[in-house]
DNA sequence: GTTAGCACTCTATGTTGTTGAGTGCTAAAC
DNA sequence: GTTTAGCACTCAACAACATAGAGTGCTAAC
């Protein structure tokens, strides 16, 4: 079947309706709504075609329509346009990062609640996984005879730590020795980098510098490998139990228990990390099944080059894509700006 | 009016059953299950005194009676007997604790899994106000011309972490000085000493050693100032909502939208710093009104003598006060060793 | 002081009827 | 060939009503 124009037109019309009062829309409504010039009947039939090419569904035979999953993915493709921010809504933005910024941390909450405010949906805000990101400093605390805490600092500011094993034959002056060497030797490094190639080198540096077991590097590597522990931002799940659609709390409950779960957060915000725009998972689209009436829109933010983290918007599937996109689009080329202000101070 | 025996038991057999079924209770249910050698008629008359007394109420003029928050209170402060957790359980708790601990995190996160499986109830677990912790280390790591990084690392362990503004003429060996310095005059100094006692000393020190200008002591002030930036673990919410007194939608939303600000939670906990044994605070006790439903038992863990942190454990009036105590007890006492074991390595 | 008996209350549940929105189909109009 | 008016039909949502059952308080007897 052909998605001749009209079809496009009552298809747009029957999302936009739909998404603004969570209501299945019926012929006569989208006639007098959206004067398409045709009667009722006319869209019925055009309807019927939509239903027949699986872009719409009818809860029950006396009701209206609804989109389905393929339905709002037609509209995100082809359909929906660009919305801007209000002059308003970027004040009220950069209002929030105006007071002092003291650590990443912070940045990523507060741009969590700002989504979550601005959107009345869930937000979610996560740095990437490590590995792709600069060594800044390395810092070996001794904190009793056998163990150590590694503390490593990124060039984005962000800060990781982890206990280790350590012989009991080394002293603070060896941590302190070892903790320069690799200062040393591994600025500007990523982590990633530092993991793979880089041990055999220092390792070389450290032996010929003093007579360190050769335990110790293999602890600092033990160290390192601070797999993946991102650190997730989740907030405003409250608003989207506003949302019509979860009003039972069998739903809630669902959907409480997975957002608990930071694993899966994280697996559902991954796999695109190659792309630069926006990606938005409809419903059943999403990786995890038992979420299939929530969508997200999920876009990456960076910092020189690198991609350091994702921003989420978690919400119905009848949802404002086209406000969560100019959202999203916003918050993540902002966050680099606030970032970087994080880091090199108040410019001006 | 006298708080006889008898009407004792009637309060314990109430609250017990209605505890477990969640229904008002019947003087016949009392009657039969819980063996009084009355009759129903019996208790029905004990039962309008203890209404009377404030203790129970009715939900309507044909229920059974329910208890009030003062019927708990009394429950809990009288009636109620200490549990033992049962050999299993002990061991699925200890087992989870077994895998290699990397850092202070990890054992709070864990501590709120175990509780809320265990209770089906929600967990929260705080690290208490930084200032009552002993200094471990400090260092400055330059970030950008104008911006450094402050890492403290505590002797628990935990790392705080804030930027700070640097005037451009400091060097990276600056810092090194200033750190080198602080770390010493620092070493095994509490927080709360450093801030207010320590600063006058140190500005002398570093002084004499170099000419650094004045500025750089006040930014370390600036940095150590890190407001009770209390770390706050809440897990197990969806457990709560299964709870029948949570079947509405209405009470979930207001529930979420209290338990996602992260500082009135740390209030909550809060208020009881002094007492080493364990609170509980029933419905309207709770220092938010909103949260009437809900109940909390809260208990402090320390390590080396000081208070560290809180443990909660949040569920809805109608709790299993018992076993909730015992948990909290446990884990509190728990926890202790599980620090100095991720500090000091494992003992045997 | 305790208990059996009884009238009374009130929620929860199920039944039934009604309403109204929306459809698909047909035949006429354009 | 496309569009539209008209109409019979379907189905969820809602309200009105009836019924059952759990539990009470009171009274009078034990």
């Amino acid at each position: 079947m052909k998605m001749d124009k009209r079809k496009q037109q009552v298809l747009m019309a029957l999302i936009q309706d739909y998404i603004s009062t969570a209501e299945p829309v019926g012929s006569r409504t989208i006639a007098r709504k959206y004067k398409l010039g045709v009667s009722p009947a006319t869209i019925r039939n055009e309807m019927a075609d939509l239903e027949e090419m699986g872009l719409i569904e009818q809860p029950h035979t006396s009701a209206g329509r609804v989109p389905s999953d393929q339905g709002y993915r037609f509209y995100v493709d082809n359909l929906m346009k660009r919305e801007e921010l209000s002059i308003e809504e970027e004040n009220v933005i950069q209002k929030s990062y105006e007071t002092k910024l003291k650590d990443v941390g912070n940045i990523i909450q507060r741009t969590g609640d700002m989504i979550s405010q601005l959107t009345n949906y869930a937000a979610v805000v996560m740095t990437t996984h490590i590995g792709e990101v600069s060594f800044k400093h390395i810092q070996l605390v001794r904190m009793s005879e056998k163990r150590a805490l590694v503390v490593l600092v990124t060039e984005t500011g962000a800060v990781h730590h982890r206990m280790i094993d350590i012989p009991e034959s080394i002293s603070v002056a060896d941590l302190e020795t070892i903790s320069s060497v690799l200062n040393k030797k591994l600025q500007g490094r990523t982590i990633g980098d530092i993991r793979t190639t880089l041990f055999n080198e220092i390792y070389f540096e450290l032996t010929k510098q003093k007579q360190i077991l050769n335990k110790a590097l293999e602890l600092v590597r033990e160290g390192l490998t601070m797999e993946s522990e991102d650190k997730i931002y989740l907030g405003g799940v409250f608003n989207i139990l506003s949302q019509p659609e979860f009003n039972d709390v069998e739903k809630i409950k669902t959907l409480l228990s997975l957002l608990e779960q930071e694993a899966l957060l994280s697996d559902m915000m991954s796999g695109f990390h190659q792309s630069n725009g926006i990606t938005v998972r409809i419903g059943g689209e999403l990786s995890n099944k038992q979420m299939r009436d929530c969508s997200m829109v999920i876009g990456n933010y960076s910092l020189g080059g690198n991609q350091i983290g994702s921003i989420g918007i978690l919400g119905p599937t009848r949802m404002d894509y086209a406000r969560a996109v100019t959202i999203v689009d916003y918050m993540t080329n902002n966050l680099c700006l606030v970032m970087r202000r994080l880091i090199r101070g108040r410019s001006k």
